[in-house]
DNA sequence: GTAGGGTTAG
């Protein structure tokens, strides 16, 4: 290009003698040199206009179509038009330049604005083609083959441009194979039958038909076959089509078998190939692919880069993956714009995906080109790291948003605990506009899980049916943890019964519902389902399934899966997986075997385990190893405030008064507060709750009717207690009452129950608001309190009347 | 002046 810039600098000097005619002819040749297969020679287009310009030559006619054309195909559409608008009467082919120009550019309500403006007695064929394909682009089938028959019925000749646009407008809306017949009667009585590129255009509505459920997939993709095999002439696209056929209806074999087959070096075939690959989890034969394309020296490009890439991402080969970005930056010279921004887009998810979030950060920071994209897969990266208040500063600075994005945050915000967030978000991104998708569903639905908000999910439920998501694999994983979550296993069971599809996190979650709701044999039952359906089961489903063996008291069972979880399946437990065990041993009362475990673990016991074998001596009353315990958490927790008070009660059960002393100094020394706080140990079975300072309600009597009020009120709202209580007291007999089981909540439970009627409460403690305790502070600002505020990191919940409503302090 | 294939964000 820069020969034909310098041509033009050249013919300045001598403009003014030469004949006009030559001039145009000048003009008209350095535009021809803008062309597709130099696209970048579009971006000269300003400065041969600047020329024309200062030398005083004003195009009409043919060259300033042209102009135009070259104006829309270097992006600048809106010049382009003004450029059209001061043609007093613009021609066929202007108007036809602009038409196809809106419709690429995916505005096609201005295509067809000129369009319908350009008399009939100009229209032809090609300005036909143009708006057809206008509205292909703009996924509107319908309307491009109604114009289709418009052009027919005003005698225009439809050509074989007409036939493939026709024929991917078809694509679009074709699940029948009449449509795909009908329309191919009408080809071959046309005479274009026999052009490559609406033999292709046929194939590709075969393609298309194929992976239609209503069809069967493989006659179809036999006559797309056919009619491939007997081409006369086959191009490059013809080889490709029939390949991304084979890939999009699952037949990699027969993909992989054509092209084979193929003897030209088509990096597009090649591409379409390894994403068949990749998403289907091949990762090997997608690498394997790349470096074959390398040996074969068939020139790779973004989209093979993006593909292998994300393969290493989704298989958490950061090795391989890193070195393919240095092959990349050792390989291509080129930073074009779009080979910059799909590239880095994938490196960012590369990066993210294998832990390292401070280096996509970097990538997204540093790359000069950035799209939605690209900020999907950052907001992505803070989302899963679990960095939420990064993730909401990334969503409010984003320039756009699309579903994706309100999807990921709605998730984001579920997964880190703040249900209500999730919903709001779920609502406001409806307000905007944004019809959901099944995932959006499975956040929103996950939020009632975590709210325990069952109404609500059920509403979601019905909604989610109505959208047409039933089937939807993502959604019915939530809708079984949400059943399980408020209480309702049953729900969740007729959800895991009726899906079409399950996979392995709806077993874990269909387990882990009748595990956490005392039905552990069943839970073992389905576990065993499992494994005779061939499902693997990964390191969730052994979580759950030794929970469900550690609440049935199923000690040898739990033990065997333990152990096979390395043996058979070949994978290592981790800490959380020692500590299921643990609690296991503990609730049976095996102490001696759970110290064993402890000692032989393979790595330093951390807080989860101690915890464990803290919660078994509770259960218990081993108070010797359970105090051991406690100091050990006291030892790595020292920031855990309900540690101190536990520990402290611990020593005063035992009346080991001067370590109890010790603590309570330590808590005063560090200012623990106390209020609101009890501790509870428990023995067969009973949970004994210690309020703190045994200071206990001044009307006992009160406060038992507010805890049997209070479990009545949460039975109707469709939340199931699961563990007995008993309340202490030094004076009054024990009374047992079926509550919660999170003893932090409860706390806070318990110490509002020694206010006075109609107080309005403060918790300043930051405290997770999720499913139990929020229906109780509901209940209690009903019965107990008029009001009560609860801090929840930045946000607030005000709960009055029984009624709650959120909001952030700052 | 008009057509048709491959990618990256959950």
């Amino acid at each position: 290009m820069k020969n034909a810039t310098t041509t033009f600098l050249n013919l300045t000097q001598n403009l003014r003698q030469t004949d006009i005619r030559t001039v145009a002819n000048y003009y008209a040749a350095q535009l021809q040199l803008c062309c597709p297969q130099s696209p970048t020679s579009y971006s000269v287009a300003p400065k041969i206009h600047a020329h024309m310009i200062a030398s005083g030559f004003r195009p009409r006619g043919h060259i300033l179509n042209r102009l135009i054309d070259v104006y829309c195909k270097s992006s600048d559409l809106v010049y382009a038009r003004k450029l059209f608008d001061r043609i007093p009467e613009p021609d066929i082919v202007a108007r036809t330049t602009l038409i196809a120009a809106y419709s690429a550019s995916g505005n096609p309500k201005l295509a067809v604005e000129i369009f319908s403006e350009t008399p009939l007695c100009i229209r032809d064929s090609v300005c036909y083609n143009a708006m057809i394909t206008g509205y292909s682009h703009n996924k509107d089938g319908h309307a491009a083959i109604e114009l289709f028959r418009d052009m027919r019925r005003k005698n225009f000749q439809p050509d074989d441009f007409t036939f493939t646009s026709v024929l991917g407008a078809l694509a679009l809306i074709a699940d029948h194979e009449e449509h795909c017949q009908q329309l191919h009667c009408a080809v071959v009585k046309s005479g274009t039958g026999f052009i490559t590129s609406v033999v292709n255009a046929i194939i590709s509505v075969y393609v298309k038909c194929a992976s239609s459920p209503l069809v069967s997939s493989s006659s179809l993709m036999g006559a797309a076959r056919k009619l491939f095999d007997e081409m006369p002439v086959r191009d490059e696209l013809s080889w490709t089509t029939i390949i991304t056929g084979y890939v999009r209806n699952n037949d990699l074999d027969a993909a992989r078998h054509v092209l084979d087959g193929m003897n030209e070096k088509l990096v597009v075939a090649w591409n379409a190939m390894i994403s068949g690959y990749v998403h289907n989890g091949f990762v090997p034969e997608a690498l394997g692919m790349f470096r074959k394309m390398h040996l074969l020296g068939i020139k790779q490009d973004e989209f093979t880069y993006t593909s292998v890439l994300s393969a290493c991402a989704n298989a958490g080969l950061f090795l391989h993956g890193k070195q393919i970005h240095a092959y990349i930056l050792r390989t291509e010279a080129r930073l074009a714009h779009d080979f910059l921004l799909s590239v880095n887009n994938a490196l960012i998810t590369l990066y993210w995906k294998c832990g390292k979030v401070d280096e996509a950060r970097k990538i997204f920071n540093e790359t000069p080109v950035r799209d939605l994209v690209s900020w999907n897969a950052i907001l992505s990266a803070y989302v899963n790291a679990g960095q939420i208040d990064e993730a909401r500063s990334f969503f409010s600075e984003m320039p756009e948003r699309n579903l994706l994005t309100w999807t990921v945050m709605i998730s984001g915000f579920t997964h880190s605990g703040f249900g209500e967030e999730g919903l709001k978000l779920f609502n406001q991104m409806k307000l905007e506009g944004f019809k959901p998708c099944d995932y959006a569903f499975a956040g929103a639905i996950t939020s009632c899980a975590v709210l325990a908000a069952l109404e609500h999910g059920r509403q979601l439920h019905a909604q989610l049916v109505r959208f047409g998501f039933d089937s939807s694999l993502s959604a019915g994983n939530a809708l079984i943890t949400m059943y399980a979550r408020c209480g309702v296993v049953e729900a969740a069971h007729c959800v895991f019964l009726t899906m079409p599809y399950v996979d392995s996190v709806s077993w874990n979650a269909m387990i882990a519902a009748l595990g956490q709701h005392g039905h552990g044999a069943q839970a073992i039952e389905l576990f065993e389902d499992m494994l005779k359906e061939d499902i693997l089961p990964d390191r969730i489903t052994f979580l759950t399934v030794l929970s469900a063996c550690s609440h049935a008291g199923l000690v040898k069972e739990g033990r065997r899966y333990f152990d096979s979880m390395y043996d058979v399946y070949g994978i290592r437990p981790g800490e959380d997986h020692y500590a299921r065990l643990i609690d296991l041993l503990c609730r049976a009362g095996k102490f001696a075997e759970a110290k064993d475990v402890i000692q032989t673990m393979p790595f330093e016991p951390g807080t989860v385990i101690w915890e464990a074998l803290l919660a078994g001596c509770r259960i218990h009353g081993n108070m010797d190893l359970g105090i051991k315990a406690a100091e050990r958490l006291f030892e790595q927790m020292p920031q855990h405030d309900g540690t101190y008070v536990l520990l402290s009660n611990m020593y005063a059960h035992v009346g080991r008064w001067d370590d109890m002393a010790k603590v309570r100094k330590l808590m005063r020394d560090r200012r623990v507060k106390k209020e609101p706080g009890c501790s509870w140990i428990e023995v067969e079975n009973k949970v004994h709750v210690f309020l703190v300072d045994d200071a206990m309600h001044p009307e006992v009597q009160a406060v038992y009717n507010y805890l049997e009020q209070l479990r009545l009120e949460m039975r109707k709202l469709g939340y199931v207690p699961d563990t007995k209580f008993v309340l202490h007291d030094m004076e009054s007999e024990h009374k047992e009452y079926v509550l919660s089981t999170h003893s932090e909540k409860l706390a806070v439970v318990f110490g509002l129950l020694k206010l006075p009627l109609g107080a309005t409460v403060r918790v300043f403690k930051n405290l997770r608001i999720c499913g139990d305790c929020h229906n109780a502070f509901k209940f209690m600002s009903k019965v107990v309190a008029r009001e009560i505020v609860v801090r929840d990191g930045k946000r607030f919940h005000h709960f009055r009347d029984g009624e709650c409503s959120c909001g952030n302090y700052w």
